[in-house]
Parts: structure tokens; C-alpha cells; sequence
DNA sequence: ATTATTAAAGATAATTTTGTCCTTAATTTT
DNA sequence: AAAATTAAGGACAAAATTATCTTTAATAAT
């Protein structure tokens, strides 16, 4: 669905989010290895979340520094980061990739990918990042690279 | 959410399919200008949909040769276009791209996204090539490459 | 038979995505 | 102040995706 990118993005987030909700900062390192992403990949990606326009992880440079993320921002719609990594046509347009495709003019799919989209959409805007990272669904302990 | 060539592969199936529904065949050339998409990238993606494993589309070399869907092939489920491409895990997977996400060990997302999961999986696995080409929903006559 | 038309197939190229490496800047600890 | 630790940023490389071009094979019309 999504490209690896933004995988990477929402696992990071979301695995910085559970650790910021205790007062832990973590370091790339630390990310990369929990979420079971290359390295140098998780720091780019960390930038964008974290540059002026998208201004959702937080980070200080230096020892006993990191990443983090603030409450402000954790009580913002896990979809802030799908918009920040560019993707949020992925959700928002139509299956087909059709441009002029909508109400007016519908593709074949359209109707019954309507309703879908919509309820997707939701998943991703009406849930927060703090809600995701500590959501009580997920009960195992790690939840990235279990298997490494 | 699914790639350029998936994309080309349904909007081709379905271009196909409406024009066998009145025993037309149809040129590489036409459906590449009627879905617009890049013709020779097009004819590649045709020869997957037509090869021994997928057998989706036929085709017949030579003067008034051309593409074409078989009856039975079009009651088969739109489905098979997108696994055809090798696409179906991008409906079938874990959002955050886990691989080992599943109902007993579920990332922070696995619970809202089950039921969008398998609505998505219903709309191509319940409706067959035929219903989507020919659906009465898409009013417009021309489906694709309207503002060309 | 020859020619024209069409798909099949293979080679190559451009672009995008993904991944790595190295240097610099910031900050803390000693 | 010096050393150590961490993120920031830029350059580069590999891989995958998308796109193009050329030749060959099949088939029909002349």
C-alpha cells in the first residue's frame, strides 16, 4: 500500500511516540534496529518528520540526545505523517489512478471504492499518534522486529 | 496504492473487456491512447496478462489481430488482474509493512485496518472482470484519457 | 508469393526508490 | 578545553520501476 518509506516512517513514529510517552529519547540507532529498517534510511526519513513544514518528532543533537516526540504533537492524526512522506494520494485518489476520476465523472471502481476510502481515511485521521503508539489492541511487548 | 503497471494492467483489462463485450478486438496502439498509458509499456504488461499463468487477456497476430477477453474469462473475479501483477499482498499485508503482523500478534494498527483489509479484498474478489467493465455506475462513455 | 498489419520478445535507457558512506555541526561529559 | 556522543547534511551507489526502441514472428489481405 504504502512505499517503504513511509512504512519506515509510521513504524519509527510510532515507536518514538511509545518511548517519548515514558520521557525516553531514543537515537537513530535505536529506531532503526526496533523497527527493522536500515540505518542511515531511518535518519533521512527522520528528517523529514522532523523538518519546519512536518514538525512531528522532535530531536537534540549530543550525548544523552535524540529523538522524541512532543505531547503537542502526539495529540495530532497519525495521518500527519502519510502527508509529511507525501503519500496521502495513496489514500485520497482513485484506484485506477485515474486523474479526472470522481463524483462527476466516476471510474468503474469508484462507487464501490468510495465508502472504503472514506472509512481509510478515517483510520488514519481520526486516530491520534499517541492513541496508535499505546493502543491497547497491540498487547505484545516489542512490536517491530520480533523475528531478528 | 498499487503501482503504475497494476494500475495500467486493470484500466487495460477493463478497456478490454468492454470492447470484447461487442466482439471487438483491439489494437495495442487503442488501448495504450484509450487508458493512457505508454504504449510499449502497455504491450508489456499485456503479454503478462496474456501468458500461460494468468491467461486473463488473449490475443491474435496480424491484420485485424488484436486483444481480446473470452466470456469466461470475464466472469472471473477483477482479482486476478491485480495477483496477475503480483499486487495482491499490497491488499493482503500489514500496513506498516510487518511481516509478521497478524491477528495473534498484531501491530498498533492490525485491529482498524482488518475490516477495510477484507471490504478492500471483497471489491475485487466479488466482482468479476464483466461487472466492473460494464458497470452501470460509470455513466461516462469514454472511461479513461478524457482530457486528452 | 508479396506486402501490410499486428503482437511477441529482447535490449536498452531513464527515472525513482531505496540504501550506504562520510563529513560536519551540535551538545554533553570528562 | 578536550573528548565523546549524537543528529544533520551531502554525496554516492544499488536496485527496482517505468519507459522506449528495435527486431522478429504470426497472420491476413492483396
Amino acid at each position: 500500500m504504502f512505499s517503504k518509506s513511509t512504512e519506515y516512517a509510521l513504524r519509527a513514529t510510532i515507536y518514538i511516540a511509545r518511548q517519548s510517552s515514558i520521557h525516553k529519547k531514543v537515537s537513530i540507532q535505536e529506531i532503526a534496529e526496533g523497527i527493522g529498517a536500515p540505518k542511515h534510511f531511518t535518519a533521512k526519513i527522520l528528517q523529514q518528520l522532523s523538518n519546519k513544514n512536518a514538525q512531528i518528532v522532535s530531536s537534540i543533537s549530543g550525548p544523552s540526545g535524540g529523538f522524541y516526540i512532543t505531547e503537542e504533537a502526539s495529540k495530532k492524526p497519525i495521518y500527519i505523517v502519510v502527508e509529511a512522506m507525501g503519500e496521502n494520494t495513496v489514500i485520497e485518489s482513485c484506484v485506477l489512478g485515474l486523474p479526472n476520476c470522481n463524483d462527476a465523472t466516476p471510474c468503474s471502481m469508484h462507487k464501490s471504492y468510495k465508502g472504503i476510502k472514506k472509512e481509510l481515511l478515517g483510520m488514519f485521521k481520526n486516530r491520534t499518534i499517541n492513541e496508535v503508539a499505546n493502543s491497547k489492541d497491540c498487547l505484545t511487548p516489542v512490536y517491530f522486529n520480533r523475528n531478528k
